[in-house]
DNA sequence: TCATAAACGAGACGGTACGTCTCGTCTTGTG
DNA sequence: CACAAGACGAGACGTACCGTCTCGTTTATGA
């Protein structure tokens, strides 16, 4: 295994102080929350993650900047606090093959990079992610949040009989959705319903022979 | 199609005057081009990208901090200057099946990411290419050109018969890195031989399924 | 005459609101305004005038932050505030001659300034005058009451006709203690039981030489 | 002895980095220093000391912010640096007396004091000396200069057999400047010339007196 | 080999943003 | 329903880093 998590910083985030807006979360301090969090996603949009600046947040939010470092302290805390904000749900319709629905997730996530305010939040997320290993965790959780609701047709297609028992789902998402991000965040080459549907086929097909079963990840290759 | 490059400023870099360091190319020139990207380099292992610092450099290069600024302007200049200076080859052994090649590649991949130096670099590509348009193509670049050469083993795979006539070998490339660079620069989740092996076996595996014949890819399902 | 006194700011400090604490003095607002007050000092003792924070003299009184401000509004105040809380009295004990009277004034002015509390007090009224109106005028008012009480001892040497008829007691005392003061609180000279009695000797010298004769203050000279 | 010199911070100062402006004092280096200063001086005269603030001078004197705090770091440093920009000398004309001198003297302090400009910035030195022990130390320094070219009119009455020889000349200009000093930045009470030449008659007949002899001071009274 | 233009070294500065620290006010939820 | 505690607004502070300018020095390079 050549590594596991590159983390460095020991996050001194213990309890000292309650943190502003956990103690009173209710009025003013949750309409500040809200009107941050839009202001932010809105420079993110326009500037970008590297150009964005707290301040500009805190102008466009009609908040003092004061609030914004009481609250929040860093960009980095202010995307990461976002990811709640744009809860995004994939809803896959059940179809009856299993490539139709990773067809639908792989659908459902280049639509999202579609969309600027989205797009502009997951590239921030992946930057920021390559930088802070709090920004890594996060981003983390966040697939894996979406991946535990999509991963369930893995599953049906195990009672279907499609692929083989034992097959990790999450393996299949990650499959099926990779070389989008690939694409989309990294290379930066261009992105359509062709790649989205060519990666859920080669998912698809990898899945029913067999590639994705837990254990057999162990040995390595499969086949 | 969704999108196409995130391209947004004009990039006023036109040619007034000839950049330092391209006139006189040798000697001292030269000891600090290397020293600087040498030191650079080092700051990303200690301290990543974003908390690099162009005075830090200079110190460590043992070179005035105006010089850098002369030569290159900005850290991301610097970044995108460590790709030649970086240099990686991947040599394949030409094995007898497209899916040892393949697993050849990937496991380069893993190794490389094991490769501190390496990997920080890749880390601060990734981030910057999310904040500029600049690194992002010179970050396209690098990727296309090392697929370039690994590439090959796809040629030769269609000339075995093993794969259909017109099959992308970028694409099959494409296939087999993007789970581990999901995995290794936007999850952070671990890497190691076995992810590897597994994601060549995928590819490998809708490869032969001609899942990335060129052309068929315009209507994007391959069934 | 080159100058009468620096007031700038017209001291807005109408009776709108009469103050809290002055309708109801028994009781728990007595109790806090000593409270504070003594706070007040310990932190001037400790970090003296200008590193003093409003909050932290509230932590330490054990009252709200919004206490302090409702009921005196800026340290400045609570300095003001705790000349009362402060009084000291000068007793002298009627020598047979005006410089033994004097070198007691001397001696207790230096004496006073051994005491720390005080000398907090004092060097904080110093600094808010140098800034203040407000604080000028009452620094003015505290010198002149302690003087109040120990011209008289001007008055008894005129009744033994130590010193001529008409002598300004107040002067006597100003010119005793102007010495004192200066290396006290301007040049931070040393100050012993040497130099008081050394200001009180000077002083009772000029008294009987009739310098201090009003009137003949219009002319300025006495010979 | 009731105190000597009321200390606190270690003063870290010690010899890191040369300061800017030591290095290289001419041209620009030195415009920037005078612009400052005297916005400074500008600044303390509109508004006192306690509320100037450091970016107001620097926008005053068109230079950035920055520069001001990389030069002089705080405002009580930037005061200090003004006892140099204002060098002030006192002539006195050689009278045949020395209480002649002396009322020059007490005259050109009280002159000084109309000058609106000198009387800011020595409100302000005031008002840092009760604060920081630097400023003292600054303060105490500038005085002792000033005394330093007046004190020699006691030289000179000496040399006349007018006081006893011995006669510390400082001493006898702290006597004459004292009372004139309480008025001015303690008390804030009237100051003219009536009460300068009062001064300059006490002091010197204080000092034909003897009671300024050195050594005598050690027990303290001269009788 | 030597003149000269290129590159570098060093000090200072302008400017932006940061993150913090106070003060004093306003608001909220709880006793 | 009062009020203590929480949250906020405003303003200044002091710092970090960036990128530029200036001037003086060293060093390639080609005539």
């Amino acid at each position: 295994m050549a590594t596991e998590d590159f983390d460095t910083a020991p996050e001194p985030d213990g309890a000292g102080a309650p943190a502003p807006g956990t103690r009173r979360p209710g009025g003013r301090t949750a309409r500040t929350r809200v009107s941050v969090l839009e202001a932010a996603l809105a420079e993110l949009v326009e500037h970008g993650y590297a150009d964005t600046r707290i301040d500009r947040i805190a102008d466009r939010a009609k908040v003092a900047a004061t609030t914004v470092y009481r609250r929040w302290g860093t960009l980095e805390n202010i995307v990461v606090d976002l990811a709640d904000h744009l809860a995004v749900s994939i809803t896959l319709g059940s179809g009856p093959t299993l490539e139709g629905d990773l067809r639908t997730v792989a659908r459902a996530v280049v639509a999202l990079y579609g969309n600027p305010a989205h797009r502009a939040w997951q590239c921030a997320m992946v930057s920021a992610a390559a930088a802070s290993p709090k920004a890594r965790r996060a981003l983390s959780e966040v697939l894996a949040k979406r991946r535990e609701s999509t991963a369930v047709a893995v599953t049906e297609a195990i009672a279907r009989g499609e692929v083989p028992p034992g097959t990790d789902g999450h393996e299949v998402i990650r499959a099926t959705v990779a070389p989008l991000y690939l694409r989309m965040y990294i290379t930066a080459e261009p992105v359509g319903e062709a790649e989205a549907d060519r990666a859920a086929a080669a998912a698809a097909l990898a899945a029913r022979a067999g590639l994705y079963v837990v254990g057999r990840a162990e040995d390595g290759t499969a086949r």
